[in-house]
DNA sequence: CCAAAATAGTAACAAACGTTACGAATGACC
DNA sequence: GGTCATTCGTAACGTTTGTTACTATTTTGG
């Protein structure tokens, strides 16, 4: 067996490639981890939403939700309420200086992902899409069979 | 802007998931991380090998792959040996152990990737090959821009 | 309703990790 | 040929991360 032609092997390499060349703009220039750029993404579509939202959204697990939130709000790009439907819940909120950064960053990381997807025709990007979908549900059924 | 339709992001969710799928082997049931698996894999081909050369064949650092031989040497998988012709490099080899752990554990690796590329149709791996070498491409050069 | 189970979020600990610095060995250059 | 820089691998440190357990609150079911 070939490591280099290993499907997840690939896949990680790519993955791995891809996601600090976009990190570089918010880990270097912003000061935000991974989790805290995702939980900040997550509420740029809503603006608001609770922390279990993020979770599911961001696919982070609770814990990477709570230290980003935690981070975030010490910076106060985040506010952090509570639900009065369920005081469990937290319900998060970007401050206007959430909102400030998000205006300055957004930019530049569209601007990445364009340029990475511009390398593929149109095509290639319509198959690009099918297969990931594919070989995702494919690796959930691995994982769920065990 | 949508998280979900995020291309670092789909790629990152794929990739863990692929991996999953796949790590589930070697951890669980052989008691592997995903460093000292690939420090096998790459012994698997060449059976011996310089502690460098499996640094750049598996694209870990130095320090991963020292933590990852060390653990593999402790369980007498592979043998660690001066290196005669200059002594800072250490030379790896699997003992029949660990060529017996990977006689086992291959075979059920590769069943799993091939049947994650049965969900794609020739075209489609064809593509996905030609996709990501292209992003792979774009994406290191974003990173030596900065 | 009330006890038991479930859920949201956090805290506290331990394991894993990256970084920096180091010792040993080799190579380069004057 | 002796110093200076470089390379290999590891050690030691601090940070990050995953795990387990806990508190507070809500939901469920007898």
């Amino acid at each position: 067996m070939n490591l280099r032609d290993f499907l997840p092997y690939r896949l990680a390499v790519l993955s791995e490639a891809v996601s600090r060349s976009i990190a570089e703009l918010y880990t270097q220039r912003f000061d935000l981890s991974r989790d805290e750029w995702r939980v900040l993404a997550a509420l740029a579509g809503s603006d608001t939403m609770k922390t279990r939202d993020a979770a599911l959204y961001t696919t982070l697990d609770k814990m990477q939700v709570s230290r980003a939130v935690a981070a975030l709000e010490k910076r106060a790009l985040i506010t952090r309420e509570a639900d009065p439907e369920d005081r469990r819940n937290r319900i998060l909120s970007l401050t206007p200086a959430g909102r400030a950064l998000l205006r300055k960053l957004m930019p530049m990381v569209q601007a990445r992902e364009a340029f990475l997807l511009e390398a593929l025709t149109p095509d290639e990007r319509a198959m690009l899409d099918v297969a990931a979908e594919k070989l995702l549900a494919r690796a959930r059924q691995l994982q769920r069979q065990g």
